[in-house]
DNA sequence: TTGAAAGCGCTAACAT
DNA sequence: ATGTTAGCGCTTTCAA
């Protein structure tokens, strides 16, 4: 923590100003443009600018009361693996309109988002967007949320929010595939899910088999202790453990990622059992090589991309208008169907 | 671009000391432990903080010369899937050192990579993590990072920096997929590539070929145009095009990323041709899924993990004492041999 | 152990 | 069109 003795911005407006011989006020309107300065003396200014490799101080500007043109970002980056692609369009979409982007993982932990959020409010960002179960919005989270000039929350359950907010429901999906499956003449459907993560994903999926009439209950569902999409050997055991003779009793899986459905439709090939005709298969999340697996694989689309739209949208125009309602807009995941899907 | 007539920080450090009838030094040094301060007053100060909810204003701090504990990444997020473990666990370490990230997308090109690391001078981070290939490391880059008090770059090509830089070295690892392919009696081997984005792979694949006396030469090349590994289409079309009649001549196949290996394997297995009895299939990158495909695919290792040990390592230990020499180290990615990739 | 003064770089507000 | 003043919140230095 040694503080350097030389200050850093070696030529400041205050130096441009000395050089060429006109008022600090005259550089700063010079860059600002916030109010006229002569054509000619302005000519002067940036070329001693120029000369004197001249950088504003931002946290000068942040001091003095402004915007600080910044974005802090508060997600679980353990989660899905596309949420990279969020995470490039926010960052290449904020650039454009002159954000940089503070990136945090909130480790699916309140006391770490607590910790983030306090980080962002010491730096004084312009505005937060939260992506996190209903779980981490604790009442401190969300008074710390209330402190920012804007704040968009991603969240898949729907919960009732003083912010703006995308509400990612996955329910109706995992309903479309319970319903598909039944369609087709499957009645041992089971769904392959880490129950701890996936309570409402469970829930939901267990509802709609009875609304079937389908109450197998508990022997519907496959528990696994994965603790991300990319833990594939958990996937592996959980079907090891399952059916220790590798005889399923079933005949249709979902399964709460793509990778796992992955590697399910890898494990019952070694076995001899066929997708879709003997177990059909639907995966989550709708990874880009779902579709170009040897069979291709059904799977859930999260709409990603219309999400971001929505969300960056959401924070600008409350820039721009910080009085607007905070609003709400649902985009539920979809069901796409593929051959591993059965007819 | 409004700005707030209120000033952001209603209970700053001066407010405190009001309260609590001492002066503004003694607060500040209450908090930073800068100098000793009796326990009676330190107590008093911090309820009174406390009670007024306190929270320090990291932009004046910055402003008055010190440390920002910021780190700025500049990376891009459109090349391998596995970038997202080396952000998340440089997110997660950064901050237990009490560091703040920001991020950013260099989009391969050289004008954005200037422009954000022009935005981070002005914002003073601390230190600077830079990926990108030799190309995007122009004079004007080269003289950009010099100015930041730490930098660290990483690159897979062996350069001579003046900065701390890891080498990710991946033509080894194709000379030893080239070297296992040959060993096992394969004699038309194919490496399936964007030419543009992999000359240096393309150049060390061809050049072990001939060192086998393999001289197929640009016959060897499958050229596709995809842009990044998430293109999965473009694979498809890169088989079909360089194969329409679906008989492929040849009997091993090395594919610049794991997900165009993974393809490969499922169009030639629709097409009858197995792997890796027909044709040896071997990928890059190593993603976790590689492992469990149908046919375990064989690939190569990036070493992410000890990677980010190394790079976090580096910045760290400059922060501590920015005399320390530029060092390197070189990682070089390994071939890991899986089914797929024959006896 | 505590206080007073000064200034980091910038810009709103009020002169001229 | 340009200049002057003042102060954002904090911490170094010097003084008590």
């Amino acid at each position: 923590m040694s503080k350097p003795r030389v200050p850093f911005n070696q030529s400041g407006i205050v130096e441009i100003a000395r050089v060429a011989k006109v008022s600090p006020m005259t550089v700063s309107r010079a860059f600002s443009g916030s109010a006229p300065v002569a054509a000619k003396t302005r000519a002067r200014i940036m070329s001693v600018a120029e000369e004197l490799g001249y950088r504003p101080n931002l946290h000068a500007r942040a001091l003095r009361g402004g915007r600080t043109q910044s974005i802090g970002l508060l997600i679980s980056m353990n989660s899905t693996p596309s949420i990279l692609k969020v995470l490039r369009n926010i960052t290449i979409s904020a650039r454009k309109e002159e954000y940089v982007i503070y990136i945090s993982d909130h480790l699916g932990d309140v006391a770490s988002a607590e910790q983030s959020l306090i980080e962002y409010l010491e730096r004084h960002v312009d505005g937060v967007i939260f992506q996190g179960s209903e779980r981490l919005l604790s009442k401190k989270v969300l008074s710390l949320l209330a402190e920012f000039p804007a704040v968009t929350v991603i969240t898949s359950e729907p919960a009732d929010l003083p912010f703006s907010h995308v509400v990612q429901d996955r329910t109706a999906a995992i309903r479309e595939v319970v319903d598909h499956f039944y369609a087709s003449g499957r009645r041992r459907i089971r769904y392959l899910a880490n129950v701890e993560f996936n309570e409402r994903k469970v829930a939901a999926f267990l509802q709609q088999l009875e609304s079937h009439g389908l109450s197998d209950g508990e022997k519907s569902i496959l528990n696994m202790n994965s603790v991300s999409d990319s833990d594939c050997s958990a996937f592996v055991e959980a079907l090891n453990s399952h059916f220790p003779d590798g005889r399923p009793d079933m005949d249709a899986l979902h399964c709460s990622c793509d990778e796992a459905a992955i590697i399910a439709m890898s494990w019952l090939n070694s076995r001899g059992i066929r997708v879709p005709d003997d177990i059909a298969v639907v995966g989550f999340n709708n990874i880009t090589i779902a579709e170009y697996q040897a069979v291709p694989l059904a799977s859930v689309d999260r709409r990603e991309d219309e999400m971001i739209d929505v969300v960056l949208q959401m924070l600008y125009s409350r820039f721009k208008d910080p009085g607007i309602p905070a609003s709400r807009v649902e985009l539920p995941m979809k069901f796409i169907w593929r051959e591993s899907a059965g007819s």
